[in-house]
DNA sequence: AAGTTAATGTGAACTATCGCACATATATAG
DNA sequence: CTATATATGTGCGATAGTTCACATTAACTT
């Protein structure tokens, strides 16, 4: 499916239960569009693939829909994440608390060196050693990689060996699985800073480029700077 | 312009100066597109929509591809951040070296209680009072947003009003303009890493039952594609 | 109870994006 | 200098994703 498309359902379900939180009972499709930014037409057509049922008149229960996008984004399971690397963006997660709200919980961090981290979220913290054991034990199906960027390469191996299948990668290096037996069968989302703040300068140039280009347009100078649009 | 096209922008950026570090002179479309995983046509469109100059037999030249990728990018001017939030997320990003490669700087970080941070990245970090201040007469374009999600959208207010273009939002709410002055003059991307990990736990999942699925299916024709590790 | 209103559900039109395939141009060989 | 091999540049068709428009149906009104 469509990355987008699961992008919109969760942001779909955080909406509904914000909107529980105030009380709302039932939505319309035009409240979700505007609070997400897409169009009142596509939230019903993500609905009708979905087969949420919503009410002629009365729009969508609140209720229902949060109860079955839960199941869809498998809510209804344990949603636990190992992290690997404990430095500062891997300690800096382990503490963050937002994410229980969302039912996902950080259950164990592993470390090439765990007796140097300093630990003060709670989550236990083990060597790299131990990954395996635990991840086949427990059944963890997500981790974060927060290594560097010399290290994500043999560390996604290790977990996929170990039975992971979703993998939140933060170290700068594009992670793509190369193995015979991945396809298809394993996930792994990038999070590149850098490239994000790069994406950002690029549109902040552009934008101001466009602004200075407006400015000119102004006068008629009779030389054009460029000649294709 | 399109966010995908941007961000195969940056790749083939970062791709070229590796292969410049390599020794490379010359690319082909199929090289590159291997390599970020399109398909060279779209290399060559992309390049094309960009009037980037390739020959017609020996491919492109390595040099001109970064030298006009860096100005479109933005890379001929300074590419300093600032970091408003010095918790855990800001200062591990200011600790974090992985940006200088790339040309980006975070230059200075700032936050309600300056005093009580523990900064060891070298990075001078101010009160919140000092922000317009700082980003005006550094001429600063780019922001990182790294504090509670209750903060998160006053600190958008007061970045925009302090010149600020371009933001990367790591609060876990989905931040917007919605101001009158800022539509098409700001960008705001929204990290959210719970997002993510919802995003992997649906794939996840639904490729389990994908599996569960087929081996279903399966079970009459008893022919097994694949059993193995 | 019948009519009106207001929302959904969805087939069709539209749009943007991508890949194909071939004309085009250039470096190298003979 | 001519021929040939090779990689670009791009019009065109395929495809996916989104919006439009309206038929449909449920609640409210009188």
């Amino acid at each position: 499916m469509n990355k987008d498309f699961i992008l919109r359902l969760t942001k779909y379900k955080r909406l509904l239960y914000k909107l529980k939180a105030l009380g709302f009972e039932r939505v319309f499709s035009n409240n979700l569009g505007d609070a997400i930014g897409v169009t009142p037409a596509l939230v019903r057509k993500d609905f009708s693939t979905l087969s949420l049922p919503g009410n002629k008149r009365g729009g969508y229960n609140v209720d229902t829909l949060i109860e079955k996008l839960d199941k869809i984004l498998g809510r209804d399971r344990a949603q636990h994440v190992v992290v690997v690397g404990c430095g500062r963006i891997g300690t800096a997660l382990m503490e963050y608390s937002g994410f229980n709200t969302d039912g996902i919980e950080i259950v164990a961090g592993f470390d090439a060196h765990p007796e140097n981290v300093h630990n003060t979220s709670g989550v236990p913290i083990y060597g790299m050693d131990k990954l395996n054991e635990y991840v086949q034990e427990n059944d963890t199906k997500v981790a974060i990689i927060a290594v560097p960027d010399s290290e994500a390469s043999k560390v996604l191996d290790r977990l996929i060996d170990a039975g992971i299948r979703g993998i939140l990668n933060f170290a700068p290096v594009e992670l793509k699985c190369t193995r015979n037996d991945c396809p298809g069968s394993t996930t792994i989302h990038n999070v590149n800073i850098a490239l994000e703040l790069e994406h950002l300068f690029y549109q902040v140039n552009s934008q101001e480029a466009e602004e200075e280009e407006k400015h000119a347009t102004g006068e008629e100078t009779g030389a054009h700077p460029d000649g294709n649009t």
